[in-house]
RNA sequence: GCUCCGGUGGUGUAGUCCGGCCAAUCAUUUCGGCCUUUCGAGCCGAAGACUCGGGUUCGAAUCCCGGCCGGAGCACCA
């Protein structure tokens, strides 16, 4: 009589409605630009629900309207899926299978589910809403088969072909859907080979049928396609597909719209599609993001059908748990101001070591060379406590002149060496580099900003990708490296 | 407007199906404190939620009705 006991869900997702065995699961995106958080939700979805389950991962790019196909999509989206390690064992692509859809679309005229409609759209749309039935939905088969025989030599908008649903359908959305239609425009991969294309719902539920497709995740923008999917379902005697809708992802001060920041980057607003303002896949590893941060963030939201609000913090917080024992340190100085330190005993000169990562020293060291010409951030210049003192880490205490100008180079005065002397001063401890041998770095910050400063000589050996944390300034990505380095920063 | 779907701390989640073990989980966030030669990490502590109103019931976050708020769809886009 009771509950089978309270199962102890094993943290993470919940687990698939109806699954039997193994499962068959797709990610199907629309080829309009590269991917953006959004489709990560749907991307990442499906392939940790392969991982538990075992079984089918199908990648299928759904190129069905040339005006929308994007023809660089086809190799960004691959590219931002291995990012996210959506690992597919299949992958279609649809305009590669329009004579399948051709077939499926002759049987339905056949089985006396599908017509030709000649209607104007306004005029079918009049009768939809009063649940009237229009004219054509009674012609015979034969006249239909006629019709939609000589559909490519119809004009664009002349003539469409239908799937019967229930006229009658409560939601008006539903009821007796386009499922063909002709569109007169180049396709990237078809050229003009094809008028005649499907409409998404009778494409997807083809294929889903086809590819064995067992549970479909999708947004629930989709609602009424599933709806109306089942229709064709049923028509031809195919066996229903578990349908999940997840609700919306809303990301913090992010425009998610493909179409937005395309203009965007047309005007010249954003610097590409890897811009770090924009929501993109590739914007976001740009900055350092890692992909297990993603799939935390995405395993953690689930496929609930409530809306779901994104914000930095959070993606902060779970990439940071991640590149927190990645990550090597260095120092790096923005805003440089240069220092020349007076009095410095000889002794203190040489090269200062100090560990590549304070958790783990078995990593090895980094080589600061002083003596006694270094560049400290101006921040720390101009808060130099109240006596005016700051330890430069690992190296020595020095202190301002009092009443020394802000402008150009600074001359401070060695005052002692010891930490316990610093503390004793309340004396800020900051990091510093060598006014010599230091490397010119840039910032590129998430506003896309740029804070240029001093990275230590340590820093040449980093390579394009690596991820290090920049101390007391924060996480940072190598985006070039050379003599110049460029990062683009993370978070704190 | 019509159709449908949601609503648990700032955010994200568990619990809702099968009412009691929920004076509500976990994470993040924020704020203290400790620690630390990073403004990072770690440790300790604290703050903070069942959208509202009725109803059913001994008992409601959980069931029913209504309101409010939010979202989606209403295309020859996907």
């Amino acid at each position: 009589m009771k509950k089978p006991e309270k199962k102890e869900e094993p943290k993470g997702l919940p687990d698939l409605p109806d699954v039997e065995g193994k499962v068959t699961l797709r990610f199907a995106p629309n080829p309009s630009g590269p991917l953006h958080i959004g489709h990560a939700r749907a991307a990442i979805l499906n392939s940790e629900y392969v991982k538990r389950y075992g079984g089918k991962l199908i990648l299928r790019i759904e190129d069905t309207d040339p005006r929308r196909a994007d023809p660089d999509a086809y190799q960004s989206i691959e590219e931002d899926l291995k990012w996210l390690d959506f690992n597919w064992d299949e992958e279609y692509v649809q305009s590669d299978r329009m004579e399948i859809y051709y077939k499926y679309a002759e049987e339905l005229i056949k089985l006396g589910q599908a017509y030709m409609c000649t209607c104007r759209g306004s005029d079918f749309k009049k009768l939809k809403d009063e649940s009237r039935a229009c004219p054509c939905r009674d012609q015979p088969v034969d006249k239909n088969l006629e019709l939609w025989r000589n559909f490519n030599k119809a004009e664009e908008g002349d003539a469409v072909l239908r799937v019967k649903t229930d006229i009658n359908h409560k939601n008006p959305a539903i009821r007796d859907w386009v499922a063909m239609r002709i569109v007169d425009e180049e396709h990237p991969r078809t050229g003009s080979k094809y008028r005649v294309y499907p409409m998404m719902n009778f494409s997807v539920a083809v294929d889903d049928h086809l590819m064995g497709v067992t549970h479909v995740l999708r947004g629930k923008d989709h609602l009424a396609n599933s709806e109306k999917q089942k229709y064709l379902y049923k028509h031809f005697g195919w066996k229903v597909p578990v349908f999940i809708h997840y609700g919306r992802l809303k990301m913090e001060d992010v425009a998610l719209s493909t179409s937005k920041a395309r203009t965007g980057i047309e005007e010249g607003r954003y610097t590409g599609w890897d811009d770090p303002r924009l929501g993109t896949i590739r914007a976001i590893a740009r900055r350092g993001i890692k992909q297990g941060a993603l799939q935390e963030l995405i395993t953690e939201i689930g496929p609930k059908m409530s809306d779901a609000t994104v914000s930095w913090k959070k993606i902060y917080g779970l990439n940071r748990s991640i590149l927190e024992d990645a990550s090597d340190r260095y120092f790096f100085i923005a805003k440089p101001v240069k220092v020349q330190i007076a009095n410095l005993p000889e002794d203190e000169e040489g090269i200062i070591e100090r560990h590549l990562h304070p958790n783990f020293p078995e990593r090895g060291n980094r080589e600061l060379p002083f003596n006694g010409k270094v560049y400290l951030t101006m921040d720390d210049v101009e808060r130099a406590g109240k006596k005016g003192i700051l330890r430069l880490m690992d190296a020595v205490n020095i202190r301002f002149k009092e009443g020394s100008c802000g402008c150009g180079e600074r001359i401070a005065v060695y005052q002692s060496s010891t930490l316990e002397d610093a503390r004793a001063a309340g004396a800020r401890i900051v990091q510093w580099v060598p006014a010599l041998k230091s490397i010119v770095a840039d910032v590129v910050m998430p506003d896309a900003k740029i804070v240029s400063g001093f990275i230590e000589p340590a820093a040449s050996k980093l390579e394009v990708g690596d991820v290090v944390q920049l101390e007391r300034f924060g996480f940072a990505r190598v985006d070039s490296a050379g003599n110049r380095i460029r990062f683009y920063f993370a978070h704190k």
